[in-house]
DNA sequence: CGGAAGATCCACT
DNA sequence: GTGGATCTTCCGA
């Protein structure tokens, strides 16, 4: 038995709130052209589905970027943001919940010289500049959207077990980037392991 | 069919 | 702290 082993798909068909609580500590694990690279997530955002005005499932619109949002729990949901950057979501609870959890940051545990490498650092990297968002994260792990849809508990791009962070050790805040969701704005909907130096900013 | 906006990041002042 | 990059997607006309 290895260190990581792959969690079952029935652990997203839950709620995205609890979900996205229970993925800090756990393990990104991603395979690319023989090599693994590894990261331990830190940060993440539950999107909770259609009555969720930030979730792009906001009302239960369906179009075709969303599509993989509406399967079953498990699944990867990669989007193009601005135009330049993917964002890295695990789909959460049933068919057509539309729920999911942005995973947000990580701390490089292997391959943080290919990790560097995909994110074009020349320097010795600071804290956060690896993976440190979710644009960054998705460079360092060479994650784009040909990996929308793609099972999160097998394959290239999945997720293990690790060491489960605390309560006490987890801060929760409202959602980042997402000033036009009304209401939704404040919802405490952030996680982030306490002070870790490789959490996004702003730092709750 | 056009326009606006976006779950971001970086360089610059 | 501010603005620019960059382009797909979506909605309204």
């Amino acid at each position: 038995m290895g260190r990581f082993r792959t969690i079952p798909q029935s652990f997203y068909r839950r709620s995205a709130e609890l979900v996205a609580r229970e993925l800090l500590g756990r393990y990104l694990v991603r395979d690319l052209d023989g090599s693994r690279l590894v990261l331990r997530i830190v940060e993440t955002e539950a999107y909770l589905g259609a009555e969720d005005r930030a979730s792009h499932a906001w009302g239960g619109r369906r179009t075709r970027r969303t599509s993989a949002l509406f399967r079953a729990g498990g699944f990867a949901y990669v989007y193009l943001v601005y135009g330049m950057y993917h964002c890295l979501n695990a789909v959460t609870g049933n068919k057509a919940d539309g729920g999911a959890v942005l995973i947000r940051a990580g701390e490089a545990v292997e391959g943080d010289d290919f990790m560097k490498t995909h994110r074009s650092l020349t320097r010795e990297p600071r804290p956060g500049d690896l993976a440190g968002g979710p644009g960054k994260l998705c460079q360092a792990l060479a994650i784009d959207g040909g990996m929308n849809g793609t099972p999160l508990f097998r394959g290239p791009l999945r997720v293990t077990t690790g060491r489960e962070v605390a309560d006490s050790r987890i801060s929760i805040g409202p959602r980042v980037g997402i000033d036009y969701a009304g209401e939704a704005a404040a919802w405490p909907l952030r996680f982030c392991e306490l002070d870790n130096e490789e959490v996004s900013r702003p730092r709750p």
